[in-house]
DNA sequence: AGGAGTATAGGTATAAACCCCAATACAGAG
DNA sequence: CTCTGTATTGGGGTTTATACCTATACTCCT
């Protein structure tokens, strides 16, 4: 939590200082962008962030629900709070829809807003924990030959090491190397342990939240 | 698509005519309620309605908002489409998170409501299929013995035959006995698809989406 | 040319899992 | 009380999976 940081995505000055007023009473470090563009720009990898995002919705240049639906899409992004002075009740749904923790209405009140940013460092907290599990395994898998990968499919498809010979058209020795690499680069003491990890980057994949 | 009924729930009897004039322009049944109450005492299984609920945030008895928190929770339910004539942004997004798939203010646009009527039965079509799924499972799962649950699970951490029978000091062959018959009632032919089951469940449990 | 990494294959031995069978014990239902 | 379902145990044999070893061949990099 020590780490966290709130980041301010707005074109008003007067905006970004109130809020970095606000955080800084709590003893949060505040960062500023003053457009969608300059956080997409700057040198930082989004993935690596931690805290929350503040984010106004009308901005010169890239609007936030654009930013909003481009951080879904990469995933991994800290949790976004949108805000808006001339918010309507379509757009808050298309916020929340797009994966915004909430929407919040300026002038807004400040312990609403800083509930919100502890709440969104709860999720962050949790999110990031989530994604160190799923990049683990990922790495795990990246180690693996192109040939292992094909016997990890064949065995997570329930196949037995002779069908999988038969299969890829290779002795059933060989496979049976393949599959004990596998495993070992996997660091699975077992078939179900392996289950998980695979399973679980399946359902990471596929369902972004 | 064609058992598909909209469920509309509202006390204005204005709305819900006009709402049956609408639907039943293009073919669709609806039902209506005059109140949350009324709905949820209604001799129906909530899990077995196939369509959408159109459904009004400000209403006499419990509101709009306590359904559908409270129809999340039995899950299952066909998807809920929140109206509201005098709604704010907090209230939607409440109801977004909620689980609502949208939130339409009145007096609204014709068009967009079969839309989104439409969109709703695409849902409910794919979580019905899910919850087949996963009722199929549970049902499998329901007809183990509790010695029988104890080796699934025991099998299910990734333990050999030979650790299980420690740990529910038994012998070897009784855990392969039990882990036979727990195959053979999951029809599961590999350790691998009895996993894929076992997740699937564990997931749906937790996460209700 | 030599080394690292990968893919391939064979061998031997042990362990684990699966299959079919038979049998005892016990509790609850009819 | 008998019948049924469940839980338990065992034997014997087959199939799979693991573990550990050696060994060849190919590619890529130094």
């Amino acid at each position: 939590m020590d780490e966290c940081k709130v980041y301010v995505i707005d074109d008003s000055t007067e905006v970004r200082q109130a809020i970095k007023l606000l955080m800084s009473s709590i003893g949060l470090e505040v960062i500023e962008f003053e457009s969608a563009d300059e956080f997409v720009n700057t040198d930082h990898d989004i993935g690596k962030l931690e805290g929350c995002i503040l984010l106004d919705v009308r901005m010169p240049g890239m609007s936030g629900l654009a930013l909003l639906e481009h951080l879904q899409q990469i995933k991994c992004s800290p949790p976004v709070i949108m805000i808006s002075g001339h918010g309507d009740i379509p757009m808050a749904v298309k916020a929340v829809q797009a994966g915004a923790i909430n929407f919040i209405e300026k002038p807004f009140n400040e312990q609403e807003l800083l509930d919100n940013v502890h709440r969104a460092f709860k999720i962050d907290s949790i999110q990031r924990g989530k994604n160190m599990k799923i990049q683990l395994i990922k790495n795990r898998l990246n180690s693996l030959t192109s040939r292992e990968k094909e016997v990890l499919y064949a065995v997570t498809e329930g196949q037995r090491n002779k069908a999988i010979a038969v299969i890829l058209n290779i002795s059933q020795s060989t496979v049976e190397a393949h599959r004990a690499r596998v495993m070992e680069k996997m660091e699975a003491s077992s078939l179900s342990q392996l289950m998980r990890m695979i399973i679980y980057i399946e359902n990471s994949d596929i369902e972004p939240e």
